[in-house]
DNA sequence: TTGACATAGTTAGCTAGCTAACTATAATGT
DNA sequence: ACATTATAGTTAGCTAGCTAACTATGTCAA
């Protein structure tokens, strides 16, 4: 996602929404801010985990995993649940095997399909991170108390609901 | 970005809070909800504007440098500006200088430097992206009132005051 | 004036996304 | 029973991020 160090300042969309009379100033400024505060909170989250050797992708692969009584799972329901390609998937899990954080199982009755699974050393590895970033995280949020963050979500949810404006026809 | 498609329940985050009793249930909910809508907005707007041919990191440098008076800048000031590394300035530029939207000219007084230069066909790009940009945009946050815009970005301002917790130490 | 440092840009090689195409296997319908 | 279709996973090649290292050029101080 794009960084946008630049937020354009008043002056700059006024001059575009005189070319373009479709801009709605507060709109947009809103939008950006959106995507780029939460741009730079993805980063930072990254750079929380990184000091644990993951990333984003890979983190989410573990705690999916974790989430099941079995911790066990299938590269497809792993890629549907985090929302990667399928292809995305193989390369993460290639990278977790490769760090002994998940191994393959392959299953004898259905040949095609193969079983991921949590390793100890994928467990201890959530065990370090999870109180890590969730102390942060609680950290983060601390300046925003219950009603803003029910406001928060509600107003997300708004947006949430407009997206389809992008993909439209 | 994570793409976040299956947002932990409550009783998933009540079963990770009993092992990492640092989590903050509310705060979680939050936080992951703000990444998946600011993701699938990010993604939202690739998609728009992958129909022009471009992608957000590309469309970006054509909005900077479009914005000075000479339509001109240099690679590092962009790289600056769009927050990503010089190095991944040369190779925006390369795509952007490849399908003619921008040039490369070689100053003479200082031979490190290169101006980069909208082109006439750069503009044209702009001249068609932007409004339709501007108008999807502007259907997206239709419903969220004044109100609500400032609210959120005054929430926003909060989380981002905060996010030094996820990278300090 | 020349040696050290600073600046501008690029290259190389990494991660992590994507789509499209491929292999292997299973299921299904005629 | 066999051809078709569907499913599971991987591979290959693309974009767009990153860091580190490199080249070339300027600047400045001893």
């Amino acid at each position: 996602m794009l960084q946008l160090r630049d937020l354009p300042s008043t002056e700059v969309l006024s001059k575009f929404a005189q070319r373009y009379p479709q801009a709605d100033i507060s709109a947009i400024s809103t939008f950006l801010y959106l995507l780029r505060v939460a741009t730079d909170l993805s980063a930072s989250l990254d750079e929380c985990l990184s000091r644990h050797g993951l990333l984003q992708g890979r983190w989410w692969v573990l705690i999916l995993l974790m989430r099941e009584d079995t911790q066990t799972s299938t590269p497809s329901e792993l890629s549907e649940k985090a929302g990667v390609a399928r292809a995305t998937m193989t390369g993460l899990l290639d990278g977790l095997a490769r760090d002994g954080l998940v191994t393959r199982i392959f299953d004898p009755n259905d040949r095609r399909r193969v079983s991921i699974q949590l390793t100890a050393m994928g467990q201890d590895k959530l065990d370090a991170v999870m109180p890590d970033y969730y102390s942060r995280l609680s950290d983060c949020m601390a300046g925003v108390d219950e009603a803003a963050r029910t406001q928060l979500q509600q107003i997300l949810g708004i947006v949430n609901k407009g997206m389809g404006a992008f993909t439209k026809d």
